[in-house]
DNA sequence: CCTTGTTAGTTACAAAAAGAACTATTACCA
DNA sequence: TGGTAATAGTTCTTTTTGTAACTAACAAGG
């Protein structure tokens, strides 16, 4: 490999973001993958209802930022597994409002604690201000503020 | 959205990590997607070989972390858009060296000041300590070191 | 040499994702 | 009102992907 000019790839900022996502997203899913057989779309979602309560899909869409036809099978699939139940709106019968059964609750807290636990395991590898730096930068690139 | 508890998904870790890698990602994408025609594995190759010169697809595997058919199929597509080359090795003819095309060079070229745009984009809204605080730490994510 | 094992890269098949088009409902406004 | 546009969510079709199995070339020990 003879050629090297001054760009380096590896200190190009999405491409690191991309490798650390990954890594740590695969190295998270070994943890919870065979436990309520849930693909990541769908604890995602279980997440989102665990930790704000009641929302609609599309409220899903928007924190989230995963497609809709993604967020709309992955409900599919947590209703029929009774994690999740719908409720048709009466204001608007277009919308329907999307909570947690209370299996749906169980699984959430217990991966959530699983959540917890992985976050404290990264969170560990640096000092407190550097966590806290990096929450505060990954953030602001995520557009949450 | 009522509930709330003390676990707050958004400075989970791992979901901040994949928000600001989607975020970044989809944005950067935008610039390159309809210039060349090609998908992110398939630049990330040109990356590579702009980058670092003549190698195998077996090192650019070990280098990106991408799977080899996903590579495999990204080299089919730029050999056939004429960006890349292939050249049997004569010490063992099983290993094939890709190297770029004068076309390839200049997609390179062109896709790598908009990445240095881009990646001085987000440097400038951070300091440089801070800066160079994330790429370590996110190398460190990432695994590389 | 022959057998067994390893490596480089491709291909086949199944799972997942992205996009576009669709249904149903509501909103706007001339 | 009536007609057009917008929104919530689903479904259909096409691309991508991931996994495993495959071909071809080399390596090493008997």
């Amino acid at each position: 490999m003879p050629k090297n000019d001054d760009f380096d790839l590896q200190v190009f900022l999405p491409y690191l973001l991309n490798q650390a996502a990954e890594e740590s997203s695969l190295a998270f899913t070994q943890l919870y993958k065979n436990k309520y057989g849930m693909l990541r779309t769908e604890w995602r979602v279980v997440f989102h209802l665990g930790a704000f309560g009641k929302m609609t899909a599309t409220d899903i869409v928007v924190r989230a930022k995963i497609h809709k036809t993604k967020i709309s099978r992955a409900v599919t699939k947590l209703v029929e597994k009774r994690f999740v139940v719908r409720e048709r709106s009466q204001d608007d019968r277009r919308q329907e409002f999307l909570t947690l059964t209370p299996a749906g609750e169980a699984a959430y807290r217990d991966l959530r604690d699983v959540a917890k636990r992985y976050d404290a395991d990264i969170s560990r590898k640096f000092t407190d201000g550097e966590v806290r730096l990096l929450r505060m930068m990954l953030k602001r690139l995520a557009g949450i503020d």
